[in-house]
RNA sequence: GGCCCCAUAGCUCAACUGAAUAGAGCAUUUGACUACGGAUCAAAAGGUUACAGGUUUGAAUCCUGUUGGGGUCACCA
């Protein structure tokens, strides 16, 4: 069956054409939703189309509408509102509409496009534990992996880990300095902070010497280059990019206890990844499209051997590619992983989830492949989200202001445990049960809450506040769920179950029904839209939507206790329908539904 | 300073490609469980969409300027 809004547009277009004849049929037929509070279920714009019908609106809405009556037997009737020709459907169709959309199983899910997507995200440094910027990369880019294949794309999740340089050098310094062989174990810290806190100390260390030199009379600039542990680290990444292999065990081991803890947080979070790429092993690429691009005559050497890429005429900077003494920079590395992929992979897409910060970096990625030669180079998408702010504004490590990703995953379960046992709904259920499901409506306020923002748009938490149950929020949705699933389950015990045949009978959709079964036929439109947009919120708003209409619904319209048992039937389908597909938007967000809570 | 992004209710966020009276939630005030689950529902109040111009039948949305905020301009990543 054709989507209404489809439908509506070809037979005005139709309409048009009989009434005002022309070859000439206007292309910008503008179909709409119709808006709450006006009769009606999609929405013809007229004033387009007033110089072709040289009519008033209202008058050209009347003879469209009366032709749609006349000519279209899903169209039942239309009101003209100022230029706004507003059209209903008949009951039966849109029984019809629901009955298509209750027979697929997969109903959403956009049939395979053939296509390879890489979508690179979370990229963590080795020296320091995740935080709440983390947390919005790392949803955004599993939901939006998520939200690609539900468009029918096949998709790959990246991770690229940065775990060299001479920020990992200067915790394991401090830890050589001051560990005293701390491990894990042996402190009972989770490996990723232990090494963050190295990454602190070295930090104390170096900053104590920079006092004490410039106490000494000596600028604080030069201060800041002449530190010893400075001088140090730096000597360590010489001899770690030498292979030394003390340096090179020691940046094994602790890196390992990174890892132990990045694995936990990503499975706290439900996030995994299809292949994990590490600097260490990729630092080097890229050095060979430098001399391709030097053959080309696009990029230039200096006196000194540093080679650039000059975009000044593109409206950008000069670029270095390569360092004077031939080493390379984090833009040709990039470079490098791109052609690999594309190559390796024979991707169609690659995304790359990366704050807005380096807008300007992925900008000169993208142009300087292009200048390459690349073909691909325009399917590569920096998917750029705002920073996540606190009231007092940036999150600083300095300042000691960052949200720590663990302790903010530890804070909701415990919310979401004080609220259910508070309202003591859960007290037949076993501790293994009850735990999960603290786990999963605490996760589910936090996933919902960073989701449900554009990702374009910087976004706010205040961690005084905590996040909230009520309202527009995860566990609302999840609460609307468990209370269908209560129904279903006490239909089930009736010997009453939705399947094929619920709809067979006479009963007609109410206008409440109706406007629910409009909203589940949304959802295809939907997953488009968020994906075309690579904007996941837009799935979670239209969650929240639809479990805001099925609680108004549910308000004021019995379902079990109703008589007529074709109507039951139909009651029983249609909330089903709503709970799947609820449970399909949200699994795409990461966040699952639980039966009761 | 150059370039880029942003500004919507007290607060956090919506508003498809320009369309009807700019919508939700939180907070505030009020009402609804002898009811299929009150983490809910109903209602009140809350707006010159930062400001000034312009384009258009129509502007939160497009253009110009102003103000305020953020980012970026490394031989860091």
């Amino acid at each position: 069956m054709t989507n209404p809004d489809e439908l509506l547009t070809a037979k005005a277009a139709e309409a048009v054409k009989a009434l005002y004849g022309g070859g000439a049929v206007s292309p910008s037929l503008q179909v709409q939703v119709t808006r709450k509070e006006f009769e009606g279920d999609y929405t013809l714009v007229t004033f387009p189309l007033l110089k072709m019908s040289g009519a008033s609106p209202e008058n050209t809405g009347k003879a469209i509408g009366d032709w749609l009556v006349a000519n279209c037997p899903e169209i039942s009737g239309y009101n003209v509102v100022k230029g706004f020709l507003n059209v209903s459907f008949s009951p039966a169709y849109w029984k019809g509409v629901f009955s298509e959309i209750a027979s697929n199983p997969d109903f959403g899910i956009h049939a395979p496009t053939g296509k390879t997507i890489m979508v690179e995200f979370s990229s963590p440094n080795t020296n320091k534990p995740l935080h709440l910027g983390h947390i919005r990369n790392n949803l955004l880019g599993w939901s939006v992996s998520k939200l690609l294949e539900a468009n029918g794309h096949r998709v790959l999740k990246v991770n690229l880990v940065n775990d060299r340089g001479i920020h990992i050098c200067k915790s394991m310094l401090a830890w050589l300095k001051k560990g005293n062989g701390e491990t894990p174990e042996s402190s009972g810290k989770k490996g990723d902070h232990l090494v963050g806190d190295y990454y602190v100390a070295f930090n104390d260390m170096y900053k104590a010497e920079v006092e004490a030199l410039t106490a000494e009379g000596m600028p604080k600039e030069e201060a800041e280059k002449n530190a010893p542990s400075l001088k140090e680290a730096q000597d360590m990444l010489l001899r770690w990019e030498k292979g030394d292999k003390e340096v090179v065990d020691l940046w094994k081991m602790m890196n390992g206890w990174v890892y132990e803890g990045f694995d936990k947080t990503y499975c706290d979070l439900g996030i995994s990844f299809d292949r994990t790429y590490y600097e260490s092993q990729t630092y080097l690429f890229g050095k060979a499209l430098v001399q391709k691009g030097l053959d080309m005559g696009i990029f230039e050497k200096e006196a000194d051997g540093s080679v650039w890429c000059d975009l000044t005429a593109d409206g950008l900077d000069r670029k270095l590619l390569l360092r004077g003494d031939g080493t390379s920079v984090y833009m040709t590395q990039d470079l490098g992983t791109a052609e690999q992929r594309f190559e390796e992979y024979n991707l169609d897409e690659h995304i790359y989830v990366v704050g807005n910060e380096q807008n300007y970096h992925f900008q000169v990625l993208k142009l300087i492949l292009g200048k390459l030669g690349f073909s691909w180079a325009d399917n590569i998408y920096h998917l750029s989200y705002g920073m996540v702010e606190l009231p007092q504004g940036k999150m600083k490590s300095r300042e000691g202001t960052v949200v720590d990703a663990d302790d903010l995953i530890q804070n909701m379960y415990e919310t979401a445990k004080e609220t259910s046992m508070e309202l003591g709904k859960l007290d037949d259920m076993d501790g293994k049960e009850r735990e999960d499901l603290f786990r999963m409506i605490g996760l589910g306020a936090l996933k919902y809450f960073i989701i449900k923002v554009d990702p374009k748009k910087t976004m706010l938490f205040n961690p005084a506040e905590s996040i909230d149950f009520n309202g527009n929020t995860g566990p609302f949705i999840q609460y609307t769920h468990a209370r269908i699933r209560s129904i279903l389950r006490k239909a089930a015990a009736m010997g009453l179950a939705p399947g094929s045949d619920s709809l067979s009978g006479e009963a007609e959709l109410s206008a409440k029904e109706i406007r629910m079964v409009k909203m589940l036929n949304q959802f295809p439109t939907k997953i488009a839209e968020g994906g075309a947009a690579f904007s996941p919120a837009v799935i979670a708003n239209y969650a929240y939507d639809l479990a805001k209409e099925f609680n108004q619904y549910y308000h004021d319209t019995p379902i079990l206790r109703e008589e007529n048992q074709d109507v039951l039937l139909c009651r029983l389908a249609l909330v089903d329908n709503v709970a799947a597909v609820l449970r399909r938007a949200m699994g795409i967000l990461g966040i699952s539904l639980p039966e009761r809570m």
